[in-house]
RNA sequence: CGGGAUGUGGCCCAGCGGCUAGGGCACCUGGUUUGGGACCAGGGGAUCGCAGGUUCGAAUCCUGCCAUCCCGACCA
């Protein structure tokens, strides 16, 4: 039915539109009608992915972080996000669209409003409203999971969708794999106890290695850090790649974390037997080093401070204050570890003037005689021991002071940073660290948000309770920069047949279009899924240039030579078979090749793993 | 948010006080070529990021702003 005018007009032979033929015909790709087109080597210095998926034309940059994904990219895309729905769809989820621009009252009642910074986008409406731009869907679906599920028979349940969602990122960088806005898959799980959703976050973690797996992406997983999740504990995805942006551990015994959570053993030394405290003269020893060569100590017997400022928040308001970190010489802090020991909104380092604001002295600092400031401790520094620390004079330390009688933190907790030599708190052995780009994360939610909101549903016992919730993301954009990362050579893409674009990569090189245009049909008729290079303005080299740019998995080549044996050349875009085939049977054949290489697929990156 | 760099036809870059802003790629026309990014001839296409200022004269120098990229901070 087309509208044209205010006239309706109906099709009377409806039927020859949806006829195999005139359907393929539709569906089809040629290359002389491709919206996009490739674009010749930059000679910039950017991540492969990035610089291929631009060149052959699959993605274009409209602002930083801000991508349109062209025809062929869609494709796969398209293919990546229908893997998800099935993995998901297997383990009960249900698909739904939530929307992306979200009244700020719920993020208001969660907290998260104000908790979470620049990152979020804050606008108002016409009518002065507040109104944020959807970065995530926690308080959306907690809030749909509160007016439908109101009783424990209706539990578990697994909700989600693969939206558009908006971070403000502070540095969008590497093509796809750090953007402003993206596509995400997320669900979101609904438990009435810690038992069901046990279940749920195991599910997803198969889930999730399935879908990875089959889009032929290596991964491991992390534990990690909350951030502004919060929950009671979480895993990440992450692909190994140098070109990561995130920090890992890894260890021989099993042992993963993200560097931000690492934890590692430290050592702990010989008791002393208590001794006054002590100002001592140390001109010219601003750092560790200095003072515990000045001194001839071990850098184990000195207390180092780190002053940063942590932005705090009370109910509304939010306010600042000094924080003084404690660790043991020998070791460093790690700020996500403090900001997440001190519960704060954020933290930067201290400026002088802030530092001296308290009565502190940096090089010569520490929380002894300070009064307005946070302090917490590294769990490195013993009770039992003495320990040199700053005098918050010029030039001048403590010796003696012990944790509890001279300084007695806000919190004592882990907050040093693993660093390279680290050794496993677990089995003794050195740490291995690497680089990774996150590609999904699964959170054990708890009840942060169900009790916020107020979604709650009658239990088993009559009594009502909050719904107990999980929340599961995959970045679907990163996703897609990353398998490129990882099935790449220099002459462009190699894409997995589970997520190619196209199966099968037609190259038509004869005068005489006939023949290539019979096996188009042909493999149009057969279900193949085939780019049709017709382009008769272009020369053997270009097709076969843009080929490898393209990186679809098969190759049939159509060309004079063979055509004269009934024959056409037939390659694969890994190199490993190149070879002519008989035009008798062929699209059985590329249908039996497909089916192969999507299995074999599946077996080689789980083989990795 | 700190540090650095760059903005010149669609893309990559040259020009860095002197008059009509240049090349390569891409595009259009014609011809020759035709199995790994062809060649010849002709042609179209630019508010030189924006706004001020200095100057007889500004793409070029100065100031401010904006944008993009890289490093760091930040980040599910």
């Amino acid at each position: 039915m087309i509208l044209y005018g205010s006239h309706y007009i109906y099709y009377q032979n409806l039927w020859k539109w949806c006829s195999k033929k005139t359907r393929g015909v539709i569906t089809i790709m040629r290359m002389s009608q491709l919206f996009s087109r490739t674009l010749r080597p930059t000679g910039k210095d950017e991540t492969a992915s990035a610089e291929f998926l631009v060149r052959a034309g699959f993605i274009r940059q409209l602002a930083a972080g801000i991508y349109s994904y062209l025809p062929i990219a869609q494709r796969s895309i398209n293919k990546i996000e229908n893997i998800i729905r099935e993995e998901m769809d297997r383990i009960g989820g249900q698909e739904i669209t939530m929307p992306v621009v979200h009244p700020a009252d719920t993020w208001k009642e969660t907290n998260r409003y104000f908790e979470i910074d620049k990152e979020l986008t804050k606008f108002n409406d016409r009518w002065g409203r507040d109104m944020v731009l959807a970065m995530t869907h926690e308080e959306i679906a907690t809030t749909l999971i509160k007016s439908e599920i109101i009783s424990y028979k209706q539990l578990p349940q697994t909700i989600y969708q693969i939206q558009t969602k908006w971070r403000d990122d502070a540095r969008p960088r590497a093509g796809l794999i750090r953007v402003r806005e993206f596509t995400m898959k997320d669900s979101y799980s609904a438990a009435a106890n810690w038992e069901q959703l046990d279940k749920q976050y195991e599910e997803h973690f198969h889930a999730y290695f399935k879908m990875f797996n089959r889009c032929g992406l290596p991964v491991i997983t992390v534990q990690s850090d909350l951030g502004m999740m919060g929950g009671k504990m979480a895993h990440e995805f992450m692909y190994l790649t140098s070109m990561g942006e995130d920090s890992l551990v890894t260890c021989d015994c099993g042992y993963t974390a993200n560097s931000e959570v690492a934890v590692f053993k430290k050592e702990f030394l010989a008791s002393q037997d208590e001794v006054e405290l002590k100002e001592i003269e140390t001109p010219g020893t601003e750092s560790i080093e200095d003072l515990s060569k000045f001194l001839g100590v071990n850098s184990t017997d000195t207390v180092k401070a780190v002053f940063y400022i942590g932005t705090f928040q009370k109910g509304e308001d939010e306010f600042e204050k000094l924080v003084i970190a404690q660790i043991r010489g020998d070791l460093q802090v790690n700020e996500t570890k403090i900001q997440n020991a001190i519960k704060a909104k954020a933290l930067r380092p201290a400026a002088v003037e802030e530092i001296e604001g308290v009565g502190c002295v940096a090089g010569y600092g520490s929380a002894i005689g300070i009064k307005n400031a946070v302090v917490v401790a590294d769990d490195s520094i013993q009770k039992n021991r003495n320990y040199i620390v700053g005098a918050n004079k010029v030039n001048y330390h403590l010796t003696g002071a012990r944790l509890g009688r001279d300084f007695t933190p806000d919190f004592i907790t882990d907050i040093a940073n693993a660093v390279e030599g680290a050794i496993c708190s677990c089995c003794g052995k050195q740490l291995i660290f690497s680089r990774g780009v996150e590609v999904g994360n699964i959170f054990k939610l708890g009840t942060k948000y169900s009790e916020s909101v107020g979604a709650v549903f009658n239990d088993i016992d009559g009594k009502e309770k909050p719904v107990i919730m999980g929340s599961y993301g995959i970045g679907v954009g990163r996703l897609l920069a990353s398998i490129v990362e990882e099935h790449h050579d220099e002459n462009g893409i190699i894409w997995p047949m589970s997520v190619s674009p196209y199966q099968v990569h037609l190259i038509n090189l004869s005068k005489n279009t006939e023949k290539a245009e019979e096996l188009y049909t042909s493999f149009i008729d057969e279900g193949i899924e085939v780019l049709f290079d017709d382009r008769t303005k272009e020369r053997a080299g270009v097709k076969f240039k843009d080929a490898d740019l393209f990186g679809i998995p098969l190759r049939i080549i159509v060309g004079d030579k063979s055509l004269e044996t009934e024959e056409v050349e037939f390659k694969t875009r890994c190199g490993k078979i190149n070879t002519t085939l008989k035009l008798e049977g062929i699209t059985k054949f590329l249908k039996e090749k497909i089916d192969l290489m999507l299995h074999e697929e599946v077996l080689s990156v789980t083989g990795k793993l």
